[in-house]
DNA sequence: CGGACCCTTGAAGAGTTTCAAGAGTGGTGG
DNA sequence: CCACCACTCTTGAAACTCTTCAAGGGTCCG
């Protein structure tokens, strides 16, 4: 189920990169929204590089410098930190579009490990580069904090998946989640290939592998999804939703 | 157990604040290290005034419009969130030095709702003035930067705990967290009250309150700690810390 | 003192994991 | 091209952990 790498061009580290960002599908995803013409080129000129990726490969790993923030052209990849004491997890999947390496940019070293689940291309910005932004780009310092914060409200709706609902539950949010990912990206919403193995799942999704198969066949079972190895057909998208939620005690106790 | 106010200055709005941050004891968690006086005293001046908050009293809701960023000066305060699907949960314990409100920045609305669990008292920076900010002081938002990274970090420690580990190890986790944090603040790491219900605790560690109750009886039946109703004393912080961990795979998979 | 609220405890039950076995898949080399 | 191997995935049964339900105790405050 590994894609062949869309394109294959290489890149001398550093020469720029051909067809810069105003050809590339997926600006509209990672710049501002808005930004004129002039400005993108001008955005472009602080691009490093394209960096291509094999399937399996690190793009960086946690505890290496934080001086750069990527962006994803082609491909998937996957996000997963260690505790300090040795417990490991999925934190995310990363697809085209999305911006990636923001999570150390405070503490100089990343905090968790990037690497990519098939062939994948991303777009490198070096961090010292912002600081050259002329006050007119300050737009792109602010689209910055915005995708952090971003980060932040996406890891919050996963804590909730990973406190709060049951196994059928996460599979059913993830399996939509993803839908409306490739849907966002111009894919079918119906129809698509996981690039993650079961065991990435489970561990995103904080339940067990064999937790997922089981919860696989039961979606596939109810003709909720149709499913053969890694490629996954919704087949009832409503009732997948109406999944979601079922836990809930019927009188909900607010925390606040 | 709700601790009295410390401080019963109260402001105008728009008042500038009594001794301010030269003087507050917080200020060496609320800004970059180093800064120094005179640079001290200009970020003091974008400050709009302290706020005083009743135990219960929301310093403001998700959906709200978000330009002002917290810092907390006196109490403690807990963050929540809800999901679309009406799914609730406590996020985050805020405590003195802590900054606040950053979820938002990007979407202009909060995120989450942040609510006092006993009297407080925070420092309020609206962002706006964030960008009257002399290029001198650019370490100012440089270290904002590093907060919002530092969220990311936090936040992904969370979501180990909420799907790798067992009832015990959370609550384990927990007091230890808690103990570290008030060490950090010049309080006692091994005798401390708790702000926060069972409730919340079990809400935050994504196990049921009668869950976590039986945890604090069994720790206490262990002699690890030394409970009665939100006092607590750690008896063995060792073997606590030894708890986590406990059930991990002996042959430890590697997600990589 | 009474009531509201928070916390504790027990017993039964639901959901997930663990353990174990086996089937399917993809890649490699004869 | 097929056999073989490693790896991933599926499935079943038993064990375990946590939740649910229910009841009662404690504490605080009017």
């Amino acid at each position: 189920m590994r894609a062949p790498t869309q394109h294959s061009i290489t890149y001398m580290a550093g020469a720029r990169p051909h067809g810069g960002c105003l050809t590339c599908k997926m600006h509209f995803r990672c710049l501002p929204r808005g930004l004129n013409e002039r400005d993108t080129v001008r955005v472009e000129g602080l691009l490093q590089t394209r960096r291509q990726l094999k399937c399996g490969e690190y793009l960086y790993q946690a505890g290496d410098r934080c001086d750069t923030i990527y962006a994803v052209k082609t491909g998937c990849l996957k996000t997963h930190v260690c505790d300090e004491h040795g417990y490991e997890q999925v934190t995310g999947f990363q697809m085209a579009g999305d911006l990636l390496g923001m999570d150390g940019i405070g503490l100089r070293a990343h905090d968790f490990n990037l690497v990519a689940l098939e062939d994948s291309e991303v777009c490198a910005l070096p961090t010292a580069r912002l600081d050259e932004l002329p006050p007119e780009l300050e737009t792109i310092r602010r689209y910055l904090h915005e995708v952090m914060s971003g980060y932040i409200v996406r890891d919050h709706n996963a804590m909730i998946m990973l406190s709060k609902m049951r196994a059928e539950e996460r599979l059913a949010a993830f399996l939509l989640d993803l839908s409306r990912r490739f849907a966002a990206l111009g894919y079918s919403s119906s129809e698509f290939n996981l690039r993650m193995s079961r065991e990435d799942i489970g561990s995103y999704l904080g339940i067990k592998i064999e937790t997922v198969s089981r919860m696989f066949s039961q979606f596939q079972e109810r003709k909720l999804i149709d499913v053969k190895n890694r490629h996954v057909c919704i087949l009832d998208s409503v009732r997948l939703q109406r999944i979601i939620g079922r836990s809930l005690p019927s009188k909900q106790r607010r925390v606040g």
